[in-house]
DNA sequence: CTGAAAGCGCTTACAG
DNA sequence: CTGAAAGCGCTTACAG
């Protein structure tokens, strides 16, 4: 294919002039970047980045390590860091890395510890010392979004304070029988998402003096619909005493917890009062109350961030790690009331 | 970073031969070839594909262009992609390209039209001539999944017997007012994937003797749980004879449908019969009869042809367009049932 | 402002 | 089976 030579030789010039021309680097005579730029238009010429990535030592691409594609989070995050990525001319490569998968180590051992990507972004994954290492010693920024990583930069909402707002509106509500269907882990893994957000939970109760919770009013599930509606099928369909309000661990939880209620003949909000925490696109439809956070811009930002990382190179600039959590919102709906006297 | 010089010399061989050693490609001594291995272990060395695929021409990447990453099917079919890519020992380049966005001409003319990819995975898009023209003259094979390309290899199921199937299914159950909650465009794109399941519900009905359809009874909405849920609000709230059952054109759209029925006080089964097509996850919660199709494994499908067609370089074989249509299965569950008489 | 030359890190004929 | 050399397509000092 058409390669800078030919362009050169078209316009006239030699490759080193073709080059600067077209990347705008260096001095060129305005009439001749113009005439470099029209033979390079003429023949369709587009430099080849492999070849240029292999002097410049840049890929103009980054690596993102997701563990699922298929949720709704993940997607958003995974779009908004796509579309600011394609904006700035770079390409987005893409490692799905399932947890407990057999593809994390190969994707860091191997796929990673190639020199493809400029930089990484980690997006709800915890990355240990060693995968890190793998790419602190190729110099290859990385940036979490969620998860953690040893050393390395981090953006995320307080998990932590949006359950806990979350509880305490219920209790503001009047509530006082209040469960918590958590996602799986959070009682394990205390940093983990699901973990912070049973803390923020608990924080709230305890607070508010309430039994900071035998068992009985914390249960785990799947963070997803199905796994909420199970999870909410049993915490609700147990004879007793029923809890007037629910906590879920994410708003595909609640949208299980209110499929569970309906089931069950609960009415909601009336017998029961349920309270998501992620600002699913479906939550308006359902109706339900959440704690929005805002993944594609969470993903737009991280870009911004990653970017600035690469650009710097070894510069000692302070880590953005020092910012504030990213933005969330409380976002009344009508799942949530007074309880009934 | 270790380059493949530094191998070389400390195995005492030339770098061609350390090349070899490590590609598997040309004969080298067996022994050399551990003492290849082990200095390369040694020392860390991945070889940069970037310097490879420069001579080599093979980038070892494909490209991935889809319309949406967050929505069921498109997000399993991505992960099935990826999966089978990197058990390939290729890279998956994400490109986001949503129906009526401006990233798609980018795309096309600037990253795809670059020779960081050996083939193009399109799914869920018709593409233009010009289109896969450029990618033609790169020598880049383009196969897609679900829509179309002119010249290009095609894997998809038949839409249009899936939603005559899942018609059928209703007539047979003894249905006649049977309506139809369309994808956006239906009408308009007689070869869209909504269009041709709009088409398999009217040969159905036509096929068993019922009017083919005023528009009363298919109306439009986007494919997702807030469309279909908006959509059949309108259908079922209208005073008058309303249908005994609806064929949705997706999962999704048959769920907003039953959170319609329920917030209508319809009852389903017993007074509206719902049934979708996809085989959605969320299918088994809400006990939705459908039209299953298996995105994943058309993910894992597509890349082993895609990995033909580059394997096969030049060879005029046949393609694969002439295969069946991909494999689609009726699962009857609890949406529905006989019409009450 | 422009060009000749070197070199990024590989692989692959071509000899031996 | 192994090595010396050329070359993939760029960019970047270094001169001028």
């Amino acid at each position: 294919m058409a390669a800078i030579g030919d362009v050169a030789r078209l316009a006239g010039v030699s490759k080193a002039t073709a080059s600067r021309a077209l990347s705008g680097k260096g001095h060129v005579a305005d009439s001749t970047r113009r005439r470099v730029e029209r033979a390079a238009a003429e023949i369709g010429y587009i430099a080849s980045p492999d070849a240029a990535s292999l002097v410049t030592g840049r890929t103009k691409n980054v690596g993102v390590v997701i563990p699922f594609v298929n949720a709704w989070f993940f997607g958003e995050v995974l779009e908004g860091i796509e579309r600011a990525l394609i904006g700035a001319g770079y390409d987005l490569t893409l490692y799905n890395v399932p947890p407990g998968g057999d593809a994390r180590a190969k994707v860091f051992d191997f796929f990673l510890a190639r020199k493809r990507v400029d930089a990484v972004i980690a997006v709800g994954v915890d990355l240990a010392e060693h995968e890190v290492a793998v790419l602190d010693r190729r110099d290859k920024p990385v940036l979490c979004l969620g998860g953690r990583a040893p050393g390395a930069a981090r953006l995320a909402i307080d998990d932590r304070a949006a359950a806990q707002l979350a509880t305490e509106h219920l209790l503001h509500l009047g509530h006082t029988r209040i469960a918590h269907v958590a996602g799986s882990g959070a009682a394990a893994s205390p940093h983990s998402v699901p973990g912070e957000r049973r803390h923020g939970f608990l924080d709230a109760m305890a607070a508010a003096g309430l039994a900071p919770g035998g068992r009985s009013n914390i249960v785990e599930s799947a963070m997803t619909m199905p796994g909420g509606y199970a999870a909410a099928l049993q915490l609700l369909g147990q004879p007793g005493v029923r809890p007037t309000a629910v906590v879920a661990c994410s708003d595909e939880v609640a949208f299980g917890t209110l499929r569970a209620a309906e089931r069950l003949g609960i009415d909601v909000p009336g017998e029961l009062s349920v309270i998501g925490i992620d600002g699913h696109e479906y939550a308006e439809m359902f109706g339900l109350t959440t704690v929005e956070q805002y993944p594609e811009e969470q993903g737009r930002l991280a870009v911004e961030v990653v970017l600035r990382l690469i650009a710097r190179g070894d510069d000692p600039d302070p880590l953005p790690d020092s910012g504030a959590p990213l933005p969330t919102r409380l976002v009344v709906r009508s799942s949530t009331s007074r309880p009934r006297r």
